[in-house]
DNA sequence: TTTT
DNA sequence: TTTT
């Protein structure tokens, strides 16, 4: 089974950082993908995709440090949807849980960085514990090469 | 900009084909992509997470005839949401629009295939009119390359 | 810096497996992926790319137990090239070196599996000793999520 | 059948265009992807991967125009190997064949462009005319949405 | 031959 | 809400 999502885009904001009970850091971000092209009458249009962004741990630490609003990344992770309750109704949001980050905005450059708080209450995607998956990319143990190949 | 999903699951029901007015085919499923995993006592668990798929034109005409409830495919496509109106109640939907498709389970196999007929009323992800983007791979014309090649 | 690979295609051959002194199990085989398209007179041509693939411990250790000749599958994989000398020429070989894979052809199906034994002298590629890298997917400790998520 | 590359590096000097009789641009540069990680000492190592890549028509008139040595770029494409003939040795090359090109540094940036004519005679894997594949993604024809869906 |  |  394969499940694989691969974005190269913007942030929208800067990333919104928490930390659970036992201090795992997460991260969260919305990222656009634009993407050109023209229309049937042939006059350029630009559409734009929002995505949910997920990062776990060490990729959420960086993101809390480096990343901010404007910035580019290429993201590489898994798609997901959870589900919650608000005001009685079942919503549903799909996200894309990171296990590669790539920030391409080069150090000093974007700007941005709003540094103004986040808000107490979050967007509806945010406001319910619920599990979700993850893996850091660089925490795991980079497989070292034995010296002695077989070839 | 990049905006790629690339799925390798299981179909869980047959195709719903629709045309618009024009006569263009649409095919929708839905398609689980399993993942084992070990949780913290060491007990072997699997999640599945649900994706939606939509095809166009000709993909949408090859899912209608091949594809069939339990049939594994391959799918790369783009990552997209859009809203619609339920009671009053604005949803959201993300959905994979694929542009390349490749169906894994050898002919005659997978058995499956119910033919139940679709319930008169779709999971509301399809229920609401709205555009969606795609791009059907089989339609783009082959770049044959030239037979001067300058190297 | 982003160096992904991904094939979906047949074995050439059953795969080779060799252990390095430490017994540490590395498995080769050549993939094929087939592309239909039209020449410029419309007449249905095949082209077939035969890719080099290397798979490491755990992973080795599943393909030398499952895979055979003419098996599907898909890997996922980093692009590599390495160089060593034969008869006084340099010689550069390149590989994809698998983290995932992922078999798709159903057990006792496939039939091939030929059990003669591999030639005493591989091919070029594999002739000569050479670090290569590698990662095994099925080695890295899942991230578990924790229960206290802070949304 | 599958076969994708996904490279996002740095290149290591300008893109060669050249054209065919026919006058379609095929441009070639080589890429370089980098990894960081840790010896068994534990001591910071990088290693680099180097890819020849090949963009025809559209995305070479792009390249000739917009790229420059040391700029980073994210490509799409397939893995190709062919060969050829020197000094009666058969010799082997593999490269990717770009579909999609992502140009991600900055106008302006960069500098580099060294400026110096390429030489006459190209290194082995541009010596022999040889078929190559390629699919320019700028020149598909987007495929627009009708307005009447069917959902 | 690149980049961080 | 981003960017080109």
């Amino acid at each position: 089974m394969v499940n694989k999502v691969i974005l190269l885009g913007n942030l929208g904001k800067d990333p919104i950082v928490r930390r659970t009970e036992n201090g795992v850091a997460v991260a969260t971000f919305s990222l656009a993908t634009s993407e050109r092209y023209k229309d049937k009458d042939g006059n350029p249009q630009e559409k734009t995709e929002w995505h949910n962004i997920v990062l776990w741990r060490g990729l959420a630490e960086v993101a809390e440090k480096y990343l901010h609003k404007g910035d580019k990344v290429y993201i590489e992770g898994k798609l997901t949807t959870r589900s919650y309750e608000q005001d009685g109704i079942k919503k549903y949001v799909t996200e894309v849980v990171a296990d590669t980050m790539n920030m391409l905005t080069p150090k000093g450059g974007s700007g941005g960085s709003s540094n103004i708080p986040p808000p107490p209450m979050e967007e509806p995607p945010y406001a319910i514990k619920t599990p979700v998956g993850s893996t850091v990319n660089e925490e795991i143990p980079p497989a070292t090469e034995p010296d002695d190949l077989p070839f």
